[in-house]
DNA sequence: CGAAAAACCTGGCAGC
DNA sequence: TGCTGCCAGGTTTTTC
């Protein structure tokens, strides 16, 4: 569910109540996420000063003076508050009480997301695996085209595969790729350097928009206020069918990729 | 081997 | 008012 654009304006929102604050307690629901919460690690991270939050691709990670490590991923439809009040709402999965008397809530109704606990040093192949994002300074273009100037699968599966450039979701990779002129059947082997410029201009200048706007709302995201974020009306192709292209007035179509939805522009595109 | 499809879940919505 | 089938922002696992 949430991007990259998501993830960014959720950690932005918890970061001012989570840091110099410590965990005192914790929750579970008992059900399992995509990963099983494993609650036994807990006392890795109980009453230990939270130093610092950040986002890697679309992981939000809480680092501890003792280097041990609080890892999220929202999935398609994980949302975190921060409240004043323990009042659970259906889906609340992770309560953890804050020593400055607030809750830190991991709310998900299809638990596609995961909560773990990470001693220090210690590996997680589903954070450590992801490529660098579009905003990373290695990011550049020849990177991005060495590493798809053999596939023979669609860029637009290219832009999902966060082992290749990770932050980039079905909406943005829809978005990106009509911003670019460029269509989501074209092979990664017929990508060429120009076009890679166009595609890392075009996601840098896209996700920036949409964390400016608080991010994306469809069905499940809410910011760490728990206001619904704003930038739907921004999007150009995405969830667009049977809509007047606004460059070329001709219609947006909807095609299936990678058992995907593909928004896009037969006119503008190729 | 790489690439496509299925799987993990719940809920909203359209159509009957 | 049900009921059914389809669809959903992610990403790993399984199958071809």
């Amino acid at each position: 569910m949430p991007e990259l654009p998501e993830v960014e304006t959720t950690k932005r929102g918890v970061e001012p109540y989570l840091l110099n604050n410590r965990i005192t307690k914790c929750w579970h629901s008992g059900l399992s996420l995509r990963v099983p919460f494993d609650s036994s690690k807990f006392n890795l991270i109980k009453n230990d000063l939270i130093t610092g939050i950040e986002r890697i691709a679309k992981y939000i990670v809480l680092n501890f003076k003792s280097k041990n490590r609080l890892v999220i991923h929202l999935g398609m439809t994980g949302n975190l508050r921060v409240s004043k009040f323990l009042k659970k709402v259906k889906h609340d999965h992770i309560v953890m009480n804050l020593e400055n008397g607030n809750y830190l809530i991991y709310n998900d109704p299809r638990r596609f997301g995961l909560v773990s606990i990470l001693a220090n040093e210690e590996e997680f192949a589903m954070l450590d695996n992801n490529a660098d994002d579009p905003f990373s300074a290695k990011m550049t273009p020849k990177l991005l085209l060495s590493k798809i100037k053999n596939k023979n699968t669609t860029i637009k599966a290219i832009l999902l595969n966060n082992k290749i450039i990770s932050g980039i979701g079905n909406i943005y990779a829809c978005e990106v790729l009509f911003r670019s002129g460029i269509s989501p059947f074209t092979l990664g082997k017929d990508i060429d350097l120009e076009k890679c410029k166009e595609i890392l201009k075009n996601a840098k200048k896209i996700l920036n928009s949409a964390i400016k706007s608080g991010g994306t709302t469809l069905k499940d995201y809410f910011n760490a206020e728990a206001k619904p974020g704003y930038f739907k009306i921004k999007l150009k192709v995405y969830d667009r069918e049977g809509e007047e292209c606004a460059a070329c007035k001709s219609l947006i179509a909807r095609s299936i990729q990678n058992n995907r939805s593909t928004f896009h522009c037969l006119n503008c595109q190729h």
